[in-house]
Formats: C-alpha cells, sequence, structure tokens
DNA sequence: GATGAATGAGCATTCATTCAT
DNA sequence: CATGAATGAATGCTCATTCAT
C-alpha cells in the first residue's frame, strides 16, 4: 500500500527475468507459458493478470529494455564534449551495455522482427521516434559544421554500429569467444575512421 | 546458377520456394505445415514423403541458400586481381547475392539461429568451415604481406560486413527504403578505409 | 412492486441488474463474473461477499422474477369475478408483466433448464408448488362446474398460455416486431376459445 | 472411393450423435470437446478435422435437425387435401417428429438462440426463409378463399403451434409425463378451433 | 463490507506426424 | 509418388473462487 506493492512488483520482475531466459533459449513462439510459469514462481493465472498474454509480456521485456539502453546513451551523448568524443560514446555505450546486459541485449537484437509485428500500439515505434529524434539533434548540427563527414543519410547508423552490432551478434551467440569489451576501442577508432570529415 | 539440379526439380522446389515464404512471414516454429501445404499445392504426404519433417525444410532452404552465397563469392574472390579490389568485390557480391535473392537473404540471415539448432547432422558446420577455410586461403598471405591493416583476428568479419549487413538487415525488414545497391561503393570503401593498411 | 426491500438495496441490486444484462446476452455459463463486475461496478469480493458464487445470482435473478410474476398474476385471479374474465386475466396478466419487465422474463423463459439444474435447495420447486396449488385452487372448482371444458389436465396450461408463450419468446428475441401487447386480446380470446365449455 | 467413403461418413454421423446427446445435457457451452470425443470414440484432432471447432458442430446438428423436420412438413402439406386437413396434419407431422427425434427436438427447441448467435453465415436463416416461403404459398390462397380466420400475420404460428411447442418443452424436459402423441389430437382440434372462420 | 492479486484446474484448439489406400 | 483422414500430445488461455489487507 506504501509506495507501489513490493509484493506483485516483485512478482512482475520475476516474470519478466524467467521469460527473458526462455524466450532467449527457445525464442518467443518457442517458449511455453509452463516455463516461465515454472522458471518464475508465480501460477499461470499471475501470468496473465500481469500480462495479459505472452506477446505482452515479450513486449514489455524488449520495451523495458530498450528503454534503459536509450537512457543510457542520452546521458552518454550529454555529456560528450566533442564530436569524436561522442561518436566514440556512441560505441562504447553500446558495448557497455550490451556487457551489462547480455541477456536483455540478446532478446533485443533477436527478437526485434517478432516484438515488432507484435506491437499493436505502435509502443515501440513512438520509443524508437523519440530516440532517434534525440541522435538527430545531437548530430544536425555537428554535420552542417562539417565536423562529420558527408554520407546518405540512412547510411550513418550502419556504419558506426555495423561493426559492433555484427561482433555483439556473433559474442551474444557463442560464435566470438573474446569477451566485446576487449574491442570496444577497435569499433570505436572504425567509426570515428569512417566518420571524420 | 547452374540449371536447377535434377534432385530440386518439380516439387521439391515447389515445396522449398513455399517453405520460403512461409518461414520469412511466420518465422520458422509460426509456420505451420498446412501453410506450407497449402501454397505450395502440394499434400501434406507429398512433403513428409520429400522432406521427413518441417525442420528438415528449413535446413534444406538454409543449405541451398548458404551454397549458393558461398559459390558467387568464391568465384569473385577467384577472379579478383589485388588485394583492395578483393575487399571490394566482397561486399559488392555480398550486395548483389541479397539484391538478387531477398527472401532468401531474409530467411539466412534471420533464421541462422534457429537453424542451427536444427542441425544435428553438423552439416552446415561443416559447409561453414570450407567457406571460412577458403576465405583464410584467401586473406593470410596479404595480411602477411601487409596488404591489409592488422586487427584482433576476430574482428576482420565484422569490420568488413558490418555495416552492409546491418543495412542489409533493415532493408530487407522494410525498416530502410533506398535498394542497397545503391549504398554498395560507400559500405564497400568502409570497409577498404578499414583494412586499408 | 413493493419498494424494493431493504435486503435488495444498493449493492445487491445493482449486482443483479448487470448479472440479468449478461446472462441474457451470454447465457448463464458464458457469462462471466468479470462482466458482471464489470457492468455493475462492484468488485469481485464484494460480488461473492453478496452471493457466494455465480449460480446463486442466477437463482436469486430467477426466484426474485418468477416471485414477482406470481404475485401480479395471485393479484389479477383474486379481482376476477367470473371464469371468462380470469381466463383473459392471466393471458393479459402474462402479457403486461413480459412487457413490463421484458429482460427480467427473457431470462426466466431462457435460462429457466439451466436455473433448474443449479437449485440445490429446490427453493424454485417449492415457489412453484405453491405457485400451482394456487392456481388449482382457482380453477378446480369453475372445472367442477362445468364452466371450463374438459380437457386433459396437463393440457390446460399449454392450450392458455402456449400461443402467448411461443410469441413471447419470439418478440423477445427480435424475431417478432410488433409489440406483444397489441396481440394480448387475441391470445386471450384464443385461450378462451379453447377452453369454453 | 466408391460411394462417399463409409469410413468418414460414419465418424461424421458419430460425432454428430455424441454432440447431440452432450449438448442436450450440459449445453452448448457446457458441453466439453473431451465429453464428445469420449461418447464418439473419435479422437480431438477428427472432431476438429470435420468440424472445425465446437460451434460448427452445434451449427450441423441445429441445420440438419431443421431440414428433417421442413422435410417432413413439406411432404405432410403437400398431400394434405382440405384446408382443415392441412392445419391438422401441420399439429400431427410436428408431434410426431418429436416423438420420432425427441434428442433433437430438444436440442432445436433449446439451442435456438445459441445456434442463430453462432451463424455467421446465415445459413440457418436461408434455411428459414426457404421454410416460410413454401409455408406461405400454402397458406395466401387458403386465406384469401377465407378458408381460414382472419388474425394478425404475425399470429398464426404461434396460435396453431403454441400449445403443441409448449407441452413439447414440458415433455422433453421431463415437466410433463405423458405421451405427446396422446394429445396430437387435442392439440390439433385446438389449432383448427382457432383457425375455423 | 470492499478490494483485487493470486491460484490452478479445466478447456478449446493447434499442429507435426503417420499410414492406409 | 500422392493423398488426406486420423491421431493425441502439447499449448495458450479462461475463469470461478479464495483470502490477505
Amino acid at each position: 500500500m506504501a509506495e507501489s506493492s513490493p509484493r506483485s512488483a516483485g512478482r512482475r520482475r520475476e516474470i519478466l527475468m524467467a521469460a527473458l531466459d526462455c524466450f532467449n533459449e527457445h525464442g518467443i513462439q518457442g517458449a511455453t507459458i509452463e516455463m516461465i510459469r515454472e522458471k518464475s514462481g508465480a501460477s499461470v493465472g499471475s501470468l496473465y493478470h500481469h500480462f495479459g498474454n505472452k506477446e505482452r509480456i515479450a513486449l514489455a521485456l524488449y520495451t523495458e529494455g530498450m528503454r534503459d539502453y536509450h537512457q543510457s546513451l542520452s546521458e552518454a551523448l550529454a555529456e560528450a564534449t566533442d564530436t569524436e568524443q561522442g561518436i566514440r560514446q556512441i560505441v562504447h555505450t553500446f558495448v557497455n551495455w550490451i556487457a551489462n546486459h547480455p541477456e536483455w541485449a540478446r532478446f533485443v537484437f533477436y527478437s526485434r522482427t517478432q516484438v515488432a509485428a507484435i506491437d499493436l500500439d505502435a509502443e515501440i515505434h513512438r520509443d524508437n521516434q523519440n530516440y532517434w529524434k534525440a541522435i538527430r539533434e545531437w548530430f544536425s548540427p555537428r554535420v552542417k559544421k562539417r565536423e562529420i563527414k558527408i554520407l546518405p543519410m540512412e547510411c550513418y547508423s550502419s556504419v558506426i554500429m555495423g561493426p559492433t552490432q555484427d561482433y555483439a551478434r556473433r559474442w551474444l551467440t557463442g560464435r566470438a569467444s573474446t569477451d566485446i569489451r576487449e574491442f570496444a576501442d577497435v569499433f570505436a577508432q572504425a567509426a570515428w575512421d569512417a566518420l571524420k570529415p
């Protein structure tokens, strides 16, 4: 009663975390309610009480994960003093977030398509727009001042994040073994090399 | 590229192509035998006669897709005279293959994890090893001759293919609209910039 | 007809009325506690506090509905001076009650079987017996005095009420559109025609 | 293969008959697929193979039942030479059909509302229109020739069938014990009394 | 009296797979 | 090689009911 029922807040989180594991191990479709139930310790009814259906658990997971990442990035960009440092920060923030939340990162990478197909509300889409708006606001003036090389608009994110993302996918699925943090500088450098005027 | 092999003729091919669409639209798990049956025009019995079970349809699709791509790449590398041209060829070959087989590309990108979980035979794994061996054979001497910048081994493929791959994912799922071929040079340049000594 | 009894006041009545709508729309089995909760504005706990379970809501509804109708009929018969007028009164009272309480009438007609299966207490059965006893007491002397045509005992109620009841069912479910009151005389006449000696 | 697979025709019928019993005993909603499966001896999959879902079993049952009854009535009317005999035939045909197919009759009477709510295709509605059209074609000329008393159009069917229907409901649910056939003449007479000019 | 989170048995339905023809 | 009826384990989800606050 005091400040958000601790009981149910706990339940909700327990369910979410159990679902994260299950979805990563079996995919959203492959994971069963029963698996999530067993892992979370909640009852089936409780699962449905809190989320309504399986897809909405996935949606909540995706949304919360992305918000957490977007938050980290915003804070990093806010602190970046010059352009080069900002670009490097983008890569480092990404790498750190992945390393700190590998399960969440895996889910977000590998379930984007499926989750997007679910998002009736277009909640994710809205979140995404806000995110890109913030990114653009940081970039625009720097492109104008020619502190960043001119590229087709649609290529920037791929050029900056592509290598990191590719390695992250491999690392998160065990196809690459070296901790991604060891390569953060390599990828940050690659990004800046590709963008410096 | 060769004329369709006799094994792939008729019914078999129809089923495979129908399955490709279904898997891309619903995922391997989400697609049902009934969907594939309807789209292919074959009967349930015929599906099982040709492939044994659903997973093996996915496996066949993946294997054939990858082999076709590997073939293209081998041919391209064989023709590449110098190192820079080779690196550029890698990107261009990738881009062209994606543009010529978008449905197949989508499947291969988005179902890798699921298919890998299926591959009891480790057939894919073997194919992959052959592929990487060929790649290494092309690269090694050029790294030794210092025609390519020294990077941690595990980073090369991410640095070369990451941006292209990232854009390809966005394009194939409709999140980016400009034809990937228009950016082939941009990504080839980025790759070479990152690797030139 | 008396002012709502204290037991029926407030919450209890709100729940009953909400349940009536829900039962009519979805049937007793098809209506859910959640529907009744939403329509009544009460909480789940409150529903159970007042009625114990879903079936007992239906039972209460049926019992109160029937008692109200029986009451109307008793009063009507008490005022009937001669036999023909009495028979006509029976039909008119029925028609009026239906027209004044269409929702209640629908429930009572269409849920009789289901409610009967519930009535552990046989409360309804007892009510019914009292009702038929009263009817018989009004009829018997008139049959003896030959003021009513002799028919097999079990046929009387069907002959008197059948046409009205049939039309009522059709009207209450929208299969007939003309207000049943417009035909009250037609059906009263048919009843008397069938019974006059 | 010869003339409609006897195997599956049998299955279909077995399922239908099992469902009829279950629906009558528990209502459409109350009957479970498991009950029908057990009683019919078919597998769950077979049930769904033939009917698609539970509601469509009910629909098939209703449709086939009504068609059978409509057929009987058509034949009876076709043989009726004069008007009085025709009216009596309507009642007798109804009584006989009920007595010969009591389970089917119960289902049709007590599930009409629920089945109507299911009938997306309005198949029943179409059947019904054909039925009423045939009835009207028999009646119209006789009303014009004044061989039948003038009543409001919507009242005819209630006046003719109401008493029989009311008794049938009571008999089929055990609230009346005398075989309905014993009263066929009583109800036929009542109908003709109400309609003779 | 009121509230609503939690429970879990029960249900309709799906779908990969088999096999007789 | 082809067909499609049959199978039944597995699954997502519902909903009456309880009970701590």
